[in-house]
DNA sequence: AACGTTTTTGAAAACGTTATCTAAATTCAT
DNA sequence: ATGAATTTAGATAACGTTTTCAAAAACGTT
């Protein structure tokens, strides 16, 4: 057996190839440094080696980890992860790692995880954070010096990067159809009001029936999810001829309680989502949404956390992704 | 404006604390060999401080990162997410960190992020390999001397612990059930075969048609998908009395295109998947499966993995969870 | 009071890199 | 050729920890 498989270092390397450990640090970080004939000597030594340079020495060095964080609500959600690959996708060709930790919507686990984040010295983040506008996460961002950008939902009290979509624009631009199409009453069913998105496509809903003078309408709260669009119908004073979900999931749930109440979706009421999630289009009858461009604002959320590490100055500090609303089965066509 | 917000070292602790580095960092790691009086010194000026050891030195010194890596398949699958989350929920009472890794069905995808995790020196992976039996896998890991468990998916070619369910026993179990309830003719969609876990459940299937005598099946093959659920059905011989989807996405795909064809669910054709995903309970209508217990079976693995990154020899090579099937609406009763 | 034991502390050497600084070698202009 | 300017290479000092080793202090025992 042999003697333990120690990694093979770069003293290993220099001794091997003859020059000084220096010079093998060159090769690696400023190759045109050195002369074209140690350098061959040395890549070579290096392949017939299978050297690879020890990462947290490097960082200890440096200062650098080219490690980014992601910090999400869930980490179960399949939105919050196409966002996250998008970053990815962008930042790896970069050459960076990343870690990605869920708080679980709570607002104590996201401050665990930004220290644990810290302690493993991420050069930056990537937040979506858990809602509400708790002065903790300012502070403690504010204190940790961390580079952050916002994505998703934004977090005023600090003064960092942030990277959306048009969630006012596009519930708007959705409400308005609504309205073309002959629908005379509504209801909003609204999403948690501690995040920004849940407030901006609220804020659209309400733009569109002031702009559009209805006054009929209904506006509940609850969370994102299915079963909270599911109890809300069960809620209303009253069944509007269009019901808007604060997300897909939202929409779905109010779909099947409305159809075991009895009413024929879309024939008597209207439904349309959020999301264009993957099962939308599936569904019986299939959602009419809008559809957010979630893996290009991870991406964009990227490019900004990249020229934030770079060094490069914000040009703007705020990215804003159009939406698109997308057509399908779930609203009667007049 | 302050200096410059350079971290505060175990060096600062040490000279405002009036000792040495050696009893700050003993404090920390072996705090009972330290005296009572120094200790609470020490405390009170770490807090004082707000002192963090770094990470990064620390690694370097001792050679442990307290981090593992996850690799699966595609990062924006809820489930592989679930088991992420439950081997996390584990080993982050330990102390660790995490990073994960989507390797997009790939295998050289695979590799390159092994190599990467093995850069960062992280001290063990949990892995849902991404199908196949290519040799590369086997030798990598071998080369690299990774400490690893497999999740959900076996890999033979190399000899380290695996945790997952009895996907046989689970289709066999549901296939004696649909026999039972007088269903004589079936076909079973089987999901990609380089997964372990897709031969696994076409075998239970196969076990129970010849245990019970029946031979009027068909089996066909794609994929884990919504999409080929639904082609597959298109190529079927004959419409028969039953169909098993290789997992809930492949079943819900089919009854679309079952119903498309105008077949009814269950009353002309029953149908059953395998999962027991989010959606399954509210898809219309309900659709009955085998759950697997996810989030179980990530917590098992980080179990195994931490009994590996500490020392502890391992008593079994294999942890294989208990399914239960889930009985709704897409099964005919007789 | 003298001596061995044990406990508590500090100095210094690692861990594997990169960066700074100086010495040697080369090039260039006279 | 000579000296100045430039290029190239090596020694060495960090980076922030933990650990080893030895010294000092405290404690018992005679």
């Amino acid at each position: 057996m042999k003697k333990k498989e120690n990694r093979v270092s770069i003293r290993h390397v220099a001794k091997l190839a003859g020059v000084s450990v220096s010079t093998v640090s060159r090769v690696l970080n400023h190759p045109e440094s050195v002369s074209d004939e140690l350098r061959e000597k040395v890549i070579r030594v290096i392949e017939e080696c299978r050297y690879r340079p020890n990462q947290i020495a490097r960082s200890l060095r440096t200062g650098l980890t080219k490690v980014v964080g992601f910090v999400i609500p869930d980490i179960t959600n399949p939105a919050f992860l196409l966002m996250v690959k998008g970053a990815e996708d962008y930042l790896k060709k970069k050459g960076y790692s990343f870690i990605v930790c869920g708080t679980d919507h709570s607002a104590k686990e996201e401050s665990r995880i930004l220290r644990a984040l810290m302690a493993q010295n991420v050069e930056g983040i990537i937040i979506t954070c858990s809602g509400g506008q708790r002065s903790e996460l300012a502070n403690l961002l504010r204190h940790l010096g961390l580079k952050t950008v916002f994505m998703d939902r934004r977090y005023e009290r600090i003064d960092a990067p942030y990277v959306g979509v048009d969630n006012a624009g596009g519930v708007e631009k959705m409400a308005d159809y609504l309205i073309e199409t002959g629908h005379r009453s509504f209801a909003y069913l609204c999403g948690e009001r501690t995040t920004s998105s849940a407030r901006e496509r609220l804020q659209g809903f309400i733009n569109s029936m002031q702009k559009n003078g209805v006054t009929n309408y209904e506006i509940l709260y609850g969370q994102f999810t299915f079963e909270s669009g599911y109890e809300l119908v069960r809620k209303f004073k009253k069944i509007p001829e269009a019901v808007m979900g604060g997300n897909d999931l939202v929409a779905l749930g109010a779909i099947v309680a409305l159809s075991e109440l009895g009413y024929r979706v879309p024939d008597e009421v209207s439904v349309v989502g959020f999301d264009d999630m993957f099962y939308s289009k599936y569904s019986k009858p299939s959602l009419t949404t809008v559809r957010q461009p979630i893996y290009k604002m991870g991406f964009e959320a990227g490019k900004v956390l990249w020229k934030l590490l770079s060094g490069g100055r914000m040009q703007q500090k705020e990215v804003i992704l159009p939406t698109e609303i997308v057509l399908r089965e779930t609203v009667r066509q007049r």
